[in-house]
DNA sequence: CCTTTCTTTTGACATTTGTCAAAAAAGGAA
DNA sequence: TTCCTTTTTTGACAAATGTCAAAAGAAAGG
């Protein structure tokens, strides 16, 4: 649990009193590659941070997956919609390698936050964290070319391009895979 | 404040204390429709609650003004990757119409973060239910045509169409105006 | 090493959307 | 009303991107 420690101390300071809660309320999930962690038509009611391994998060549409999101090492992972309105989840995530996460269920979260208001503040401040890094991503959506979003990619997240197919690399920059491999090749 | 209360009333109770200490540091807003409540450049200080009016979110890309965000009535308002990082907004917000909102600094609303753990609970929770909005805003806008992002409006948001000009509507579905008055006009 | 499968590249062409310029329409002020 | 300004529409054309199909390349298994 030190990956999880480590990440979390940036966000915020945890009291001991409150991480040992945290820590008994953890369970380690494993699942080897291609495997899902949620499939759409299911409420997720996990929670997890994805200590070792690689993970995306896609949806069908007219037949087509569309991916829209990856966790690595060290990210925190959840059908994000489904988890807070405890509806059923309209994305699924799967593993693309075998990974290791740690779950905390959203019933047991939120007794966390009753008895420790540092976990809450914790939360909070990682959920701030994460809209901003949407927003980035929505606004490079809307007003980017194809073109320009590879070049971001390269220069904010070369690991997917290390780690991602093509295929799925160009769904989730939201153009074709023959478009990404033209671009790829200096079209 | 009435609007205020009724409003955050459906994401979380709040004590009557917590609504007190609230009500105690919030100030009064108004500015005339054309005017900024946050110019590019400036750190946000503020987060804001639109009682009536309507503003719009902008910034300037290669001369253009692209507008990704609109505001009315109940809605929180403010550069929120300024006011949560501390750092100069990218962005612009202006009145559209003559607006009247209540504004509370981020030193203040972290000091009732302190002592009134409810308003923490409360900013968590709206910050998720915002999360979601703009979650299904960025898959519309990675894998909808210009059509259905526009069919998708009039189903969602008929109010913009009602209160906002073509050309701001058009640059917040990401399409040029030529574009949006050709699929208006059933093109 | 060979075969099979999956991924990536390439070509030809269609479609969507953008750009520029001008005309038409709508709205405001005197 | 009349003039002036802003917004919306239209046309012609260009650019970006998608689609389909096939070929080439890479990876995996026996």
């Amino acid at each position: 649990m030190n990956a999880l420690y480590h990440c979390i101390s940036k966000y915020h300071s945890i009291p001991s009193g409150a991480w040992d809660a945290l820590c008994k309320t953890l369970t380690k999930v494993e699942i080897p590659r291609n495997s899902f962690l949620v499939k759409e038509g299911m409420v997720c009611n996990n929670l997890y941070f994805l200590e070792k391994g690689c993970l995306r998060g896609y949806y069908n549409l007219d037949g087509k997956e569309v991916t829209y999101w990856f966790g690595f090492e060290d990210n925190f992972v959840t059908s994000f919609y489904s988890f807070i309105s405890r509806k059923p989840s309209v994305e699924n995530i799967q593993a693309l390698e075998d990974s290791a996460l740690w779950s905390i269920s959203f019933e047991a979260l939120n007794q966390l936050f009753d008895a420790h208001k540092d976990l809450e503040r914790l939360v909070r401040i990682i959920n701030e964290q994460y809209y901003i890094r949407l927003e980035e991503r929505f606004m490079a959506m809307q007003f980017k070319t194809a073109r320009e979003r590879y070049e971001q990619l390269i220069e904010n997240s070369p690991h997917i391009l290390h780690r991602i197919s093509l295929g799925q690399t160009a769904s989730y920059l939201g153009i074709s895979q023959e478009t990404l491999s033209r671009i790829r090749s200096q079209g």
